[in-house]
DNA sequence: TTTAGCACTCGGAAGATGAGAGTGCCAGCA
DNA sequence: TGCTGGCACTCTCATCTTCCGAGTGCTAAA
């Protein structure tokens, strides 16, 4: 039988085996404990002895699926085991009608504050699965679109900027000195003639010096106004990513040991970690990555499932969540597909969904010290 | 002697067993270990030995101020062991010169981004601490003190609030029909005369509908203004919470329990928990809460050390630790109360800090799908 | 009031034991 | 050739025993 050991892909593997290999992983997912030939000969339908599947178990492990964490143990799943198992094996789970529902009801809920959809999606996923869960927004480049001042009064004016990706930001800024309504309308007007369109780089010293002379401005606004408009595109594009619920990952026997259960907790923590995680610039497909497939050396005994969905204007978000490489699979990847399917309907950029033509508002908002 | 057992208040104790009892809390915080009369003897400077350290331990003990886990084991400080402790015997620590700079450096930092500085003042505390660490706004009512419409087109518009705390609110709008700019104007005009002033309870369908006739309007846009508006002034009267590090609770013995573990971090990690912690109105001391003394069930055996802060606009923030009722009391609270007075400085009321003048500035933002 | 001394207690570490689960392999059978 | 029952063997885990030592409480003397 010619078999090909490389990173499973078995050219030839018996249907039997493959049998017998998902109902390992489907236990040892159910159970968490090492899994053995009479187990599997009374749980599986293959009309065979347990001597005959030990025989099977024997050769699964050289091929390397299986593992033994010492002899007369049950066998447990290898990661290249899982690897098949996700590739191969697992039956595409569909959610149950009540977990659709509750997943539309939570998404609908939400819908009016869309600014928190995203992390609040993260939430629903890791309750749904009963694991730690990240969200993430991939960072994209913006534009601005157009400018407006608001004249509060000779002090106090409001920085309003609308960016090309339909993000506004604004700015509360007081002054020690007084500026006329006049002068703030002329730098407001050449800011729009002569900053949007641009990127972020393209926002240079010399144009900004350049607008400053056309402005006559010898107080500082100008820049104050262009540092503005920096910090907004740059926040913007920064993406942002949330992580929810990791205490769950204690609920898991692989993460008794409080030592390692720290090391995933905080290397999930820290949100930078996540940014770098695997783009998301992919297809709409999920992907699932299996213990020493992670990059982060800390997350080498632990897995991730990922669904990224379409977040309008060309932007794409991603929701997550992390579990021991005894993972169900299958359950979660079909829950996380669900919700990522419903955000890309919400937000995706299709025609807009029907009932919500009416109108499309997001808001913002922040904290503004005197 | 008279002695007064209830809670902590010990009448007469005397000079000798107050330095016992610190002794035994100070090596119980450092080692984790119940503390024998003999390392007693010889880490302290009394001059006497361990037998009579054990007759002032046994009426430590009987005092309730200590606990033994069992015979022939050494003593550990009961929770009221704790709270005299932290009432009269902790020496007031100073925060270290190098502590003390690196703090107000990254105080210093974060200044340009003053939204951020809340929850980066909880990080920080969290770093230096070694604990899981919380940081909250408080709740306070906001009125509105200006309304803006930006037209941007026919079927576009942005919403400008101006909140009396100073925060800034905005909304993008895209309706499915057109409207004039003049009408825009004269809504906005109206929003302004009517609505400033007003609390979110001020707000009443009566007053809307009042406006919405004097606009003559009857494509509902008062509605989504009124709508907006309600949302701006009880998304900004909500009071924030952040945790932050909850997995470094995994690094404290007492925490080896993933069991218990999990218990404290799902608490903590759910943010509505958070908003009800002790009042902050307080004054600007430092409150500790040792173990049994929480309201919380789940904290019961976990000890919360906070220090409040003045946000500015009579807002007041608050950051704390959690950890084991073995905690660093001394340290934590001089840490946290630095960090604190440096918020309350930079943030503070009164006036401006030097160098501050030149302008201060807050920027906001959300993201808005077309 | 303090101290030295001593018997006593108790938890926890270190081995000892046994049960049970599971394996690998062999010999016989279809 | 492949499957099966049987059997000896292995190894973990839970339980039990033993034992050490830290720390106590008490007593009698200073």
């Amino acid at each position: 039988m010619p078999y090909c050991q490389k990173r499973g892909c078995a050219v030839e593997i018996s249907q039997r085996k493959k049998k017998i290999l998902a109902a390992v992983v489907d236990a040892y997912i159910r159970t968490a404990e090492p899994v053995g030939s009479k187990a599997i000969a009374e749980s599986t339908d293959l009309g065979c002895s347990s001597a005959t599947i030990r025989n099977e178990l024997a050769e699964l492990t050289s091929l390397g699926y299986l593992e033994q964490p010492h002899t007369s143990a049950g066998r447990i799943p290898s990661p290249q085991g899982y690897r098949f198992y996700v590739n191969e094996l697992m039956e595409r789970q569909k959610v149950s009608l009540e977990e659709a529902e509750a997943i539309n009801q939570r998404l609908n809920e939400k819908m009016e504050q869309l600014d928190k959809l995203m992390s609040d999606a993260g939430r629903l996923a890791g309750q749904l699965t009963g694991y730690p869960a990240v969200a993430l927004a991939a960072p994209r480049a913006a534009t601005v679109s157009r400018f407006d001042i608001l004249y509060i009064d000779a002090n106090t004016f409001i920085i309003v900027v609308l960016l090309s990706n339909n993000t506004v930001k604004n700015k509360l800024v007081h002054l020690p000195f007084s500026v006329e309504q006049g002068q703030m309308q002329k730098l407001a007007a050449l800011f729009n003639a002569g900053f949007t369109g641009l990127t972020e780089e393209n926002i240079t010293p010399v144009l900004i010096s350049a607008t400053e002379r056309a402005a006559r401005d010898t107080m500082g606004l100008t820049s104050i106004l262009a540092a503005f408009t920096i910090e907004a595109l740059s926040e913007c594009c920064a993406g942002e990513a949330f992580v929810t619920g990791e205490s769950r990952l204690l609920r898991q026997p692989e993460f008794r040991d409080p030592e390692k259960a720290h090391r995933v907790m905080s290397y999930l923590s820290d949100s930078r970690h996540l940014m770098g995680l695997p783009g998301t610039e992919e297809d709409d497909r999920i992907r699932v990555i299996i213990g020493p497939e992670n990059l982060a050396e800390e997350l080498r005994d632990s897995s991730v499932v990922m669904a990224s969905y379409d977040a309008g204007e060309g932007q794409r978000g991603l929701i997550g969540v992390v579990g021991p490489t005894r993972m169900d699979y299958s359950s979660v990847a079909a829950k996380l597909k669900y919700i990522a399917d419903g955000l890309s309907r919400l937000l995706g950029s299709g025609e807009a969904p029907a009932g919500f033509g009416k109108m499309i508002v997001k808001g913002d908002s922040l904290n503004h010290e005197q």
